[in-house]
DNA sequence: CATCAATACTTGTTAATACATGTTGTTCTT
DNA sequence: AAGAACAACATGTATTAACAAGTATTGATG
């Protein structure tokens, strides 16, 4: 096995392992090679591998035995990580067809409350985007999203329907989104909300309003989704290690959106 | 300085530091000594101490610069954790003054789907307590919370009005809360809870419905907690590191609920 | 005075080596 | 057949050694 010049065997080595195991050339619960092993095939000393193991088990993507060898973490679902999805992503994970319709796509001059959240100033252009989402043909969610006309303007409302704004900045304009800061309510269903909804008018929804930033701490978007209460429910759930009984704080190991079937 | 035996020598130099760093002794942004320093001051080889650093480093207690050395990490706040609050924690951070009142302290009969909740059969008793929470004097939340007979024998309405559930069970029993499984939704007030949280009815509430797991994943207490949707709105912030634009996910930094101002 | 080179410090990488300790299967004994 | 002892192999701990590479200061040079 060939090594590079430049980079860290043991930087090296972790990342052939991660890949391997990403990869699935290396299965959950699996065994990897042994120290000895490692260290012959890479040509290093066991101390490098050993480098190169303790950064995996400290991310929790293997964890050793002594005696024993070294294994794969099952748990892959979440390392103290919680992923950033989008609508198009969570339904998909639950097994439902997502598909949106745009129903308005204008540009605004941004009120006092969201150029505050966007951080631009009051009257200026702002891109707005409604639409209705939809998991196996019903309507399950609704959002606005503005967007400051810099960015606004990099988005065509027939991308919307197959794409989310998250996947088209990112992967198109490389215009990656490094923090989000959600806000979770409950807000009654106004006449519009309850058409596009198909809810009678005043039923509770459940409100995540978010702030998308790029680098630098700049906003992206700001976007508002009502979600219909009987079709998603969000979950987490929180874990405190074994060994530290001491403090209060725990690893988030899940956010998910629940979407409930019809029932 | 002196090491005990029994102990690996970096586990006992990276506890050390742990203490140092938590109790103040080094402060944020504060210079380490060097690895040759802490070497001579233990009497260990550098390789020691540079595992006992790359724990810490890798816990992001402390970062490192080559050429520089070691740093105390600044924003201790969150390591990918967040804290498991209870309602008078979390009123304490915003500022308010806790107080709650039981408005039920009754043994009933576990319906089906609290049964399988707390996973015990339908039918077996359990002690349903239903309180109204108050920030400043002011009905901010209602919440019922239900545990087996077993759990629930503990408690005693007096203590309820100072103390939380989650306080008695871990501090004077010994029943430490290790796991949370959290659901968030939307509800509308019903005539009880109109009544109790001051509002009128079929306003919207912010329903946050809870398991919490003691040890071996036993469910101690389930909980539904109505928020008024005027008074708080829970935040979370999300952050992908600056090196690792690869993948989604992202450290949750932070979980708060935000208690609005009368306006 | 500004610039560059030397140097003294820091952490980073890696090897070679030794022994400790936990696990498992084999083999010998009873 | 059951149990004890042992060997083989796994990871864990720790040392000594050397060199690489980044940072900051110092001092000589133009």
């Amino acid at each position: 096995m060939m090594l590079k010049e430049g980079i860290p065997r043991h930087t090296q080595i972790s990342e052939w392992l991660r890949d391997q195991i990403e990869t699935g050339k290396f299965k959950a619960e699996e065994k990897l090679p042994s120290e000895n092993e490692l260290a012959k095939k890479f040509d290093v000393s066991r101390v490098t591998i050993r480098r190169a193991l303790q950064s995996l088990e400290s991310e929790e993507i293997i964890y050793r035995c002594q005696g024993l060898g070294s294994f794969v973490s099952d748990d892959r679902t979440s390392h103290n990580l919680i992923q950033l999805t989008d609508f198009n992503e969570d339904m998909k994970k639950a097994g439902l067809d997502a598909t949106s319709d745009v129903r308005r796509f204008v540009s605004v001059d941004a009120p006092a409350w969201l150029a505050k959240r966007l951080r631009i100033e009051e009257g200026n252009k702002v891109v707005q985007i409604d639409r209705v989402r939809y998991g196996n043909g019903e309507p399950i969610a609704f959002d606005s999203t503005w967007l400051p006309i810099l960015y606004g303007q990099l988005l065509n409302k027939n991308d919307l329907s197959d794409a989310t704004i998250f996947d088209i900045l990112e992967n198109q304009y490389e215009i990656p989104v490094v923090k989000g800061c959600y806000r979770m309510s409950a807000e009654s269903a106004d006449a519009e909300l309850a058409k596009e909804l198909n809810i009678t008018e005043n039923t509770p929804l459940f409100l995540i309003d978010r702030i998308s930033y790029t680098i630098g701490e700049k906003p992206i978007y700001y976007q508002k989704r009502y979600y219909r209460n009987d079709k998603v429910i969000y979950e987490m759930t929180l874990e405190r290690s074994a060994e530290d009984k001491s403090s209060s704080e725990m690893p988030l190991k899940e956010f998910v959106p629940i979407f409930k079937s019809n029932k």
